[in-house]
RNA sequence: CGGGGCGUGGCGCAGUUUGGUAGCGCACAUGGUUUGGGACCAUGGGGUCGGAGGUUCAAAUCCUCUCGCCCCGACCA
């Protein structure tokens, strides 16, 4: 491809509407246009970088075993009508106006459907499709470029297995799939516990990128290498010093509501305070109350896991309703018996606490949780940084992570509601068990972005960079500089390399300024040294080290250099085994260095 | 959905408080001088100020409604 004439437009100044590096060095760089809020458009650039992830994403489930097809986008919405998820979904289904179809946000649905129609026997299970594709979802505040969007190219995959061992299997080979399929693309990442969700089932981790960009936040141990998203991580909380309570007593404590404000006027330890707070499960609108040490905060998505039901905090009517009391003066202790009431295991059963008295401006103390009604005791809390790890006790790192797979052992809720059957080797009609596995493509060239780019711009992994080589003509008006470029454009052409030829008449600042924004692995440099019979090569990671070689030796150098690159990420590649990560369910798998 | 910000040539912005009929840098075109890290000079083309309605002799500027984009939060296979 020539520079020339082809549309890759640059910008000198950053986008006003781009937050994060990644989303304002591709538009910079040339290769994406917003659309609207969270649409893109790929231009050439962004989509030969595109179509190199999806090269690997799709050597890798080939070699798995999957078999891949494409699926429509437009679903009728009876279909989604059989699992109930035109309505679970509502929020973030495009829907069709005035024609009975949506489009598609994933595609269980879909396989489902074709897995009733097709699939009889145990004899033709297991299997594993997948598609690249394009998916929509109505997410309520699309951000940072390709991170976030409402149209966006997924590659999912569905298996449809027999038996609980068979999705073992194949959700292992995915994972290592996965793990192939981005340390290809050059990433550093790590493999996560993850909560399932909206997918249900009964188990899902997730591939995380650390980075500032990210959305999630991952907690990780470096000595076993645990690791989950703080949506469900663990962790062992330092127990604390409680200070003497002597019998129960009620308080008065006018206006102090908060845990800080009633724990210095108690004089004893945030921590021996008992937070309540009162939710609603929105599924059966009832009422429930969490306890939780009082210098720890509620986990909501670890309460919604556990109540399997949206939730929302009560109203402050409602609290006053149900409770008799305002917010900040609620408790345990003679609460009525309609709300259910959950103990976070932060809290020590037999150490006196303080807390509301469900009567305004008043507190009790000196009760503890073994003689307080508790309907359960759970894990509902946001761990911290620091705390030790529940495997090992090292203490935990928490760092924000861009989430770029998420895999899913979603066994038979899709194939039961929708009759997605087949018979056992005696005969008895059973439904398929099923896993769903995600990879967000454009989050993969994001991430790499903002894992690698510096100063001057994108400093792409050779994998998956949108070509290998750039030839800066400079002075394309000088004769002899335009056939040397011109000749070993041709011939890394003829040797397979994918190189770019920047062969417009622009001063040499210009081309410098964008072969570094657009982050090409290897620069060629025709420039004055042609006169000596040399070119430069540089490689866009190190620009200070220039390399002048004769011009007959520099397509053997540049691939070389190619190869060399190559080998530095597919070498990580082959070092990972099929479930080398036994040891622990969790695994830190980093490309390169150390994050 | 709650809170905040912003919509002015292709891009980045000023002008809005105190209404008077649109300006700067970059980009673009032409000519010239330059030519290894986003050149310089000259000349020139391009916008009616997100949209609709209103107030006014007069609206980018004031008022009402509306659309869009961005940020924080909520939400999120």
């Amino acid at each position: 491809m020539r520079v020339n004439k082809s549309l890759i437009p640059t910008l000198k100044e950053e986008p006003s509407d781009a937050e994060v590096t990644s989303h304002k060095l591709m538009i910079r760089a040339g290769l994406i246009r917003q659309l609207s809020a969270g649409i893109y458009t790929f231009l050439p650039f962004g989509w030969r970088a595109m179509l190199k992830a999806i090269n690997i994403i799709r050597q890798e489930m080939n070699a798995i075993g999957g078999q891949e097809l494409l699926m429509p986008s437009l679903n009728p919405t009876e279909l989604w009508h059989e699992t109930g998820r035109d309505q679970d979904m509502k929020d973030i289904l495009f829907s069709i106006k005035d024609r009975d179809f949506l489009l598609a946000p994933t595609h269980e649905e879909i396989i489902s459907d074709i897995a009733r129609r097709e699939i009889r026997s145990f004899r033709e299970l297991p299997q594993i499709w997948y598609q690249i594709q394009t998916k929509f979802r109505y997410e309520p505040r699309p951000r940072f470029g390709l991170l976030r969007c409402r149209e966006f190219i997924m590659k999912d995959s569905y298996t449809l297995c027999a038996t609980q061992e068979q999705l073992d299997k194949l959700y292992n080979l995915h994972e290592y799939a996965y793990r192939r399929i981005f340390t290809r693309c050059g990433l550093k990442y790590i493999v996560v516990g993850a909560s399932s969700g909206m997918m249900g089932g009964s188990g899902s981790q997730e591939f995380m990128v650390p980075s500032e960009a990210g959305e999630d936040r991952t907690a990780f141990c470096e000595k076993c290498g645990y690791a989950a998203n703080t949506e469900i991580a663990q962790g062992i909380l330092e127990p604390f010093e409680p200070a003497e309570i002597t019998g129960k007593k009620k308080v008065y404590t006018p206006n102090l509501r908060t845990v800080e404000e009633v724990s210095e006027f108690l004089k004893i330890p945030r921590a021996q305070m008992l937070k309540s707070l009162l939710y609603v499960a929105e599924k059966d609108d009832s009422p429930v109350m969490i306890l939780i040490r009082g210098d720890q905060q509620l986990n909501e998505e670890k309460l919604v896991q556990y109540l399997k039901s949206p939730i929302r905090p009560a109203h402050p009517e409602e609290v006053q309703q149900w409770l008799g009391a305002p917010a900040g003066f609620i408790g345990p202790v003679n609460a009525p018996d309609n709300i259910k009431i959950l103990a976070d295991k932060s809290y020590p059963v037999n150490v006196p606490f303080a807390t509301g008295a469900n009567e305004k401006d008043y507190h009790i103390m000196g009760y503890t949780l073994s003689e307080t009604k508790v309907d359960d005791t759970g894990d509902f809390r946001i761990i911290n940084e620091g705390e030790k790890c529940v495997e090992c006790g090292n203490p935990l790192k928490v760092r924000v992570t861009i989430e770029i797979g998420h895999i899913f052992k979603l066994g038979t809720k899709y194939s039961e509601s929708m009759g997605a059957l087949f018979q056992d080797s005696e005969g008895t009609q059973k439904p398929i068990i099923m896993g769903s596995y995600g990879i967000g493509v454009g989050r993969i060239l994001s991430s790499a972005i903002e894992l690698y780019a510096d100063d001057s711009g994108i400093v792409w992994p050779i994998t998956i960079a949108p070509f290998e080589v750039i030839i800066t003509a400079l002075d394309i008006t000088n004769d002899k500089i335009k056939e040397v470029a011109e000749k070993l454009y041709n011939k890394l052409l003829s040797e397979g390399v994918d190189v770019l030829l920047d062969d417009r008449d622009e001063r040499a600042g210009v081309k410098f300024k964008d072969a570094d924004l657009w982050g090409i692995p290897i620069r060629i440099t025709v420039g004055k040294l042609t006169a000596e019979g040399k070119v430069e090569v540089v490689l866009r990671r190190d620009t200070a080290n220039r390399m002048a070689v004769d011009i007959e030796m520099a397509v053997a150098k540049v691939k070389e250099l190619r190869l060399m690159l190559y080998n530095e990420i597919e070498s990580s590649a082959k070092k990972l085994k099929e479930k080398t990560y036994q040891k622990s369910r969790f695994a830190l798998i980093y490309h390169r260095n150390d994050c």
